[in-house]
DNA sequence: GGTAAAATCGAACGCTAGTTCGAAAATTTG
DNA sequence: CAAATTTTCGAACTAGCGTTCGATTTTACC
């Protein structure tokens, strides 16, 4: 039963992984050095080179782990939902869940964004699929609450959903735990979303 | 009359700080050489110490830029406006305001977005205090809508300037002008945001 | 048009980047 | 515990970085 051939190797590439994510989300990836992803790991930079044979590797590896979990995290909300689930209710979901999966995994998730457009083209294209078949996902969420009534037939869905990602992706930025819950940027964003911020006419 | 004794100078400046946000933008602090930003001006590198003396003096001056002209056009916007204005009105403006300039300015305005979290400690700290006196002008817009009556008692104004301001900066990132209009974009956001994506209850 | 000033060049500087590789250390295996 | 393997080190390499500065060209003025 050989249930860990890769022992030693796995932690150190986990813990490279994570300082790479840090460390790229600081400095950018120019700014980030193979020598200081190695300080923060507890390696020399050399040692790096055992685990990914590039520094494009190894931001390429960060990129993925910060969009995969998202997406599988996203996924999974929206499976483990009743099958009779209200528009809005999916919409709170999927706002609850992007927004814990980014502040939770924050080193990648920041490291994504800000890093994406600082990459050589060749990694940036292949990423951006991944990007766009999240983008579908929320496209689906709407659409399907529009066919089932429960949004406007005039909203612009595209628009919205262009809105709402920017909203939930700007978080990141300015989250910090402790201060506020994510269930209250969620719930509030939501409410916002779906009611708007306009006093209901009174007669 | 010496109207212009700054000619060339003044130029040859303004070509540098163009370039100079051009490749911030593309390239992160650390990825923009001075030799690229050089180029892309159609100079040498050691040209550029003529006008800046250093890499630092120049990302501070695209920072400036990108942000004083998002915040003078704000301010201007709103001073154009009647007094009798109603807050949706205000936040109409304000939204196509914002996204004008952004779009106007991409290269400085992406280039100050992107860039600001990797730039020395001592330049971000200087900006923050900008930044934050932008933030201060919508939470005026909000709160005095609140205070009219016009958005809901129940509302979250620091939830929703989030949410807008997050939105807002994100089409910098996708905004294609020729497609849709500014017009079409900041209309749909405001519709979004004021009235909400639900449909109203039928009686 | 000649001359003083403004603007640009180009070579050089010290430094640090990503990467390589043989030697050394740590770990696993029999 | 010894041998084999995996993992890390540390020194070295080339390339390119930000920056400096005297020489050179371009511009503005009388």
């Amino acid at each position: 039963m050989m249930t860990k051939p890769l022992a030693k190797s796995a932690v150190s590439q986990q813990r490279v992984l994570d300082a790479a994510a840090r460390v790229f989300r600081d400095c950018g990836y120019a700014g980030a050095t193979m020598r200081v992803i190695a300080d923060q790991a507890g390696l020399k930079a050399g040692s790096l080179y055992y685990h990914y044979k590039s520094k494009d590797e190894l931001i390429s590896a960060v990129l993925d782990l910060g969009m995969n979990a998202t997406i599988g995290a996203l996924k999974a909300a929206l499976a483990g939902l009743p099958p009779d689930a209200t528009a809005r209710q999916r919409l709170e979901v999927a706002f609850r869940t992007h927004v814990t999966t980014i502040i939770a995994n924050g080193d990648y998730s920041l490291a994504t964004s800000r890093v994406f457009g600082q990459v050589p083209e060749a990694i940036r294209v292949q990423h951006e699929k991944v990007r766009d078949s999240y983008g579908l996902m929320w496209r689906e969420i709407l659409t399907s609450g529009q066919q089932r009534g429960e949004f406007r037939a005039t909203a612009n869905l595209t628009l919205a959903r262009l809105l709402i990602l920017g909203a939930l992706n700007w978080t990141a930025e300015w989250f910090k735990p402790g201060t506020r819950s994510i269930e209250d940027v969620t719930s509030g964003f939501a409410a916002i979303v779906m009611d708007g911020l306009a006093a209901p006419d009174q007669l």
